[in-house]
RNA sequence: UGGGGGAUAGUUUAAUCGGCAGAACACCUGACUCUGGAUCAGGCAGUUGGGGUUCGAAUCCCUGUCCCCCAGCCA
């Protein structure tokens, strides 16, 4: 797959957009054109299937750029941490095909340097020791509708704090009694700026730093601080921690220089019928809701291994799901399809009864065994092996492939009808016994046509499904586990009032089928081989395997175009009369006013007259005036742009579509232009001096401080004008290069004229009157 | 209610100075088939609402609506 690909990033479309700000940091030559990434989980749990989305952008990205991924282990909570955890990460990136050389790290190895850093920002000023209880620090935190404000050990001289902060680590002091802190922003909007912890004391023993720390930094400043340490460029993380990008940076910025880590986010894997919140696996666990975070149910690593998923597979599949900051989620489909295509070409194909009906050959020697050979695939796919199958008087075949009383367009066998028993011979039914009392088909007898081996079933025999079969003699005895989803509903965290997750869970999700019937050939199958049960599913030898005890997960059924078209166990057609409750629904926009600005007029009558005059005198749109009114400072640059003579329509534009995007982040005193320019551009624009078109590019260099539009004008040539022949010979020219386009322009797809008018446009370097070049354009297409 | 982020077919997504709304999965039709699988061909279907700027808006401006995150001494 992946092997034979340069690692030389490929610049083309569809590139996420962590990928583009890397491609854009590459290009820029800073980090000295280095890519460093890292994969930080915390070991206290098990990696899912929303972990592999984060392990196949962080390495991936690595490996597009020639860059590293960090394996860093994010340890600096002793209370939830564990070796075992440790171990099954490692086992699962390694298994999902991904490798981190000797970037393996764990931020307990920092812990020296992390604390050297806290006492440098205690010593600067940044940082001090608060002895407020939890209750208390959320006390004066304040809410999000609320400022905090600061708490009476804030102000605590440098000496002191690094007193008590020496004092903390040396165990002197309980869990509680202290923490240090970020001096931060009690007042900030952003709540994570409000003085964030850096450190608590707590008196326990650590998974790989035993007893030598009773004090540990919290993630805000642990995180950032590794990153630097071991020079990443890029980091990576999930939507949640948009808020702590502000600490990543206040940290970094005050430990470092540039070039230092970023941090990035996107939006965390959101898949159906399942849940992605480690703490919620762990209780399913726990509670042994499930066998083991191995369970084939889980959405784990481990446990998609178990089911039988492959590390292509699953890679496959985040390489489908994107990467984007839009909250979504996936469907189940999703990752069953990238299984299946993936099994498709690389699992063997046998048979296997699930649910036997024997059958019995009545023309059928008693005491003769024929070796049939059966290919392990298909026709389609490429490649050859075949292994031989016994076909005896006595066989077993699926229950659901017989029928009493089929409906017409059933293809299997019913009394009296024929079937193709696959890679053998057609077999009519010619009797059916029945269970007396109970009327339970017990057993089929049928004849078999010994010259129908290998022959198309046509000439006046109708098309039938080959079905699988097993010797009765031959077969073995086989454990089958079907899994199905977990959970019953889409989205398991959503709960209805006084319900949990747990209420959602699937009773079904797994059926154990203990007396199916395998082909012989299956008698050496290995744990962890994978093979696809004809016309069932995708099944991999489980490790539960015993010598002549074989046990099978089915690890996903193959699609039924015919279950599904005659409403299988999903039925819910989608409810119509919903469209007609959702219609019309009478929004009048009529341009509400802001209020910030109405609240400006309110308090400034020249404003408010302003207001008005500009409607009524100027003929101004009440949006218009609203804007132009929402401050003193706009409208004086208003009135100074228009007093030097272009239209206030002109002017009022540009201020209200143009001007306003600088105005985003800039007050009207930092904009890199005068009133004046402004006014002199709606004059040339008045003046047909340039057109639209031209005139965005001309307020684009005013924007990006290019000083007087005439001077732009004149620079960039826009004032040239293209004669009308010229243009005739340039637009002929652009056609004649484009002829499928025309052809479908001229087939009907007219929505390409404005592609044909963009190639124009710029063949003219934007000097052309775009008016008459689709006039000329149409003239010329419909010629 | 403060701040941050988000919204393009049913779903996940693409559209690099404003210029062809494209793909995958799902679904439907047909072809083919010793898997009601696979494959192939075709089809259905979309820019969060309203207004503005422009020859031209998913993209720029204004204004609504909806969704997610933040008040752990978790990460």
């Amino acid at each position: 797959m992946s092997n034979s690909e340069t690692t030389t990033p490929v610049r083309r479309e569809g590139l996420d957009f962590i990928r583009e700000i890397v491609l854009r940091d590459t290009d820029a030559g800073r980090y000295a054109g280095r890519v460093a990434t890292r994969f930080p989980p915390e070991p206290n749990g098990y990696l899912h299937i929303g972990h592999a989305k984060s392990i196949a952008l962080n390495f991936g990205i690595a490996e597009d750029f020639g860059g590293v991924c960090h394996l860093r282990f994010d340890d600096t909570n002793p209370e939830t941490e564990d070796m075992e955890y440790v171990e099954s990460i490692m086992r699962d990136v390694r298994w999902l095909g991904y490798d981190w050389g000797d970037n393996l790290f764990f931020a307990s190895d920092y812990y020296d340097q992390i604390y050297e850093f806290a006492e440098q920002l205690i010593m600067e000023g940044k940082a001090y020791v608060d002895s407020l209880d939890e209750e208390g620090i959320r006390q004066y935190r304040g809410t999000v509708t609320t400022p905090g404000r600061p708490g009476p050990y804030r102000d605590r001289t440098v000496e002191e704090n690094l007193d008590l902060f020496r004092r903390m680590r040396a165990g002197e002091f309980p869990d509680g009694a202290h923490v240090l802190r970020a001096k931060g922003d009690l007042a900030a909007p952003n709540m994570k700026m409000r003085d964030p912890l850096l450190y608590r004391i707590r008196h326990m023993d650590h998974y790989r730093t035993g007893d030598k720390w009773c004090i540990y930094p919290m993630y805000d400043f642990a995180h950032p601080v590794s990153d630097a340490i071991e020079h990443i460029t890029h980091s990576v993380c999930t939507l949640e921690f948009e808020n702590n990008r502000a600490i990543y940076d206040w940290t970094l910025d005050n430990l470092y220089e540039e070039p230092r880590p970023h941090q990035y986010e996107f939006a965390r894997l959101n898949l159906d019928y399942t849940i992605m919140s480690k703490r919620k696996l762990l209780q399913l666990v726990e509670e042994e809701y499930v066998a083991g975070w191995d369970d084939p149910r889980m959405p784990t690593i481990a446990g998609l291994r178990r089911r039988g998923y492959t590390p292509e597979a699953i890679r496959l599949f985040c390489q489908r799901i994107g990467v984007d900051k839009t909250n979504s989620r996936v469907q189940i489909e999703v990752l069953e399809n990238a299984i299946r295509d993936d099994l498709n070409a690389r699992a063997p194909r046998v048979m296997a009864v699930l649910r036997p009906l024997k059958v019995t050959l009545t023309n059928f020697p008693a005491d003769k065994v024929e070796w049939l050979d059966a290919s392990y695939w298909p026709r389609d796919i490429d490649k050859t092996g075949s292994r031989q199958v016994p076909l005896t008087r006595e066989i077993y075949i699926e229950r659901s492939d017989f029928d009493v009383n089929p409906p017409a367009d059933f293809t299997r066998l019913s009394p009296g009808g024929e079937v193709r028993l696959r890679n053998a011979y057609f077999i009519r039914c010619d009797e059916v016994v029945t269970d007396p009392t109970s009327g339970d088909v017990l057993e089929l007898r049928c004849t078999y046509d010994p010259h129908s081996m290998g022959k198309p079933s046509t000439a006046g025999r109708r098309r039938s499904t080959a079905i699988q079969w097993v010797s009765a003699a031959h077969a073995l005895p086989a454990e089958v586990r079907l899994y199905s989803r977990l959970f019953t509903v889409a989205n398991p965290d959503e709960v209805e009032e006084g319900k949990t997750f747990k209420d959602y869970l699937n009773p079904q999700s797994v059926e154990v089928v203990s007396d199916a019937l395998v082909e012989p050939s299956l008698a050496a199958a290995n744990a962890g081989e994978r093979f696809q049960f004809l016309r069932h599913g995708y099944f991999i030898v489980d490790e539960d395997t015993q010598p002549g005890r074989l046990v099978f997960n089915r690890i996903v059924e193959l699609p039924d175009s015919y279950s599904g078209k005659r409403g299988g166990d999903d039925p819910a057609p989608k409810a119509e009369p919903a469209r007609q409750a959702a219609a019309p629904e009478p929004v009048e926009s009529i341009g509400s006013l802001s209020e910030g600005r109405e609240r400006a007029r309110q308090a400034d009558a020249e404003l408010a007259a302003r207001y008005t005059r500009y409607q009524e005198d100027l003929g101004l749109a009440a949006e218009q005036a609203d804007i132009l009114t929402g401050s003193r400072d706009l409208a004086d640059f208003f009135e100074t742009a228009l007093g030097v003579g272009g239209s206030a329509r002109t002017v009022a534009n540009l201020i209200t579509n143009d001007v306003q995007r600088e105005l985003k982040d800039k007050s009207v005193a930092e904009l890199p232009f005068t009133a004046t320019y402004l006014g002199e551009l709606a004059q040339i624009i008045d003046a047909g001096t340039i057109n639209s078109n031209a005139a965005k590019t001309v307020y684009a260099e005013m924007a990006a401080g290019g000083g007087s539009p005439k001077a732009i004008v004149t620079k960039l040539g826009l004032d040239q004008s293209v004669d009308a022949s010229e243009l005739e010979a340039i637009i002929a020219g652009v056609l004649a290069g484009m002829p499928d386009k025309v052809g479908e322009y001229r087939g009907g797809k007219t929505s390409l004229l404005g592609m044909f008018t963009g190639q124009v446009m710029r063949a003219t370097g934007n000097k052309a009157d775009p008016k008459q070049v689709q006039q000329i354009l149409k003239r010329q297409l419909e010629a």
